[in-house]
DNA sequence: GTAGCTGCAAAATTTTTGCAGGCGA
DNA sequence: TCGCCTGCAAAAATTTTGCAGCTAC
């Protein structure tokens, strides 16, 4: 692939809005992480490459890029994490116990949702829903250590 | 019904804690709150009828609580939020319109567990979910905006 | 009596805001 | 040039921690 991700400059710019080094430096940090990242850890990508750029920019673009709806926002133990819109899924299930994060098909997460709106007449609007839980691997763990205490 | 809580006192000092009149102070303000309920509106309550008790003694009792399961947490926006456990359900729906809180059945909520399980083989461990979306009335609402604008 | 618990105060963490000046289009 | 955007610093909001003393059991 020559290009990885749309081309955020123009879509930016066409909503009115400049698109600016800070910008694309946090767009960066964001694609180029794999996954979910903290405020705090974008701050710390985005100052590698340019030391000036002040923790409160960050904060206000990423709350800018929501908006664009470029980027979407999880919580993650009453943390927040900011991932690229738009990629595979925007659903995960995440480890307690090792952290992994998998991927949750939109699809059954809609289903899910079809089944609320049809009983509850509620029409859930989830943009990037993470469940914790227990991975296969560390549920086989937490069974052996159970039986073998 | 004559008593409408366990015995909680019975029930900590089990454990070999002690009931102290703060953990009940916060229980009755978890108690009387229908739904849920921030730290600061617990501390709030309590300081009405104990006006000594700090800040730290409400959030370092509330963690204690959820370890004695007799509280669940849930997050709202970001917000911790509280509420006494074993009610009729854990999980519910609220509007980010008008903020109305809905139950969602612990049946509907396995049977999505329950997919996932076995799907991708990973355990879910919900104790609180909240989904936000639109409730029927403010989906009506904004279907009738929408339609004239 | 003793260990769990509390109040107080200070610190830590995370996020927001005001303002003067800079810079993208 | 215009006004969106940024850096800086300070404030705000929320939660945690250290410690000396209190109290439930």
């Amino acid at each position: 692939m020559t290009q990885d991700h749309p081309d955020y400059a123009t879509l930016i710019r066409q909503q009115g809005f400049r698109f600016t080094s800070q910008r694309q430096l946090i767009l960066e940090a964001l694609s180029h992480s794999d996954g979910h990242i903290s405020p705090e850890a974008v701050y710390a990508c985005v100052r590698q490459k340019a030391a000036a750029v002040a923790r409160a920019t960050i904060y206000r673009n990423l709350d800018f890029l929501c908006l664009m709806r470029l980027v979407v926002m999880a919580q993650i133990d009453g943390h927040r994490v900011y991932e690229i819109a738009g990629e595979t899924s925007h659903h995960h299930l995440i480890c307690r116990v090792c952290g992994q994060v998998v991927d949750l098909p939109c699809k059954q997460v809609e289903a899910f949702c079809a089944t609320i709106a049809r009983q509850q007449h509620f029409s859930v609007e989830l943009e990037h829903l993470m469940l914790p839980g227990l991975c296969p691997k560390c549920r086989r763990a937490a069974a052996a250590k159970h039986n073998n205490p």
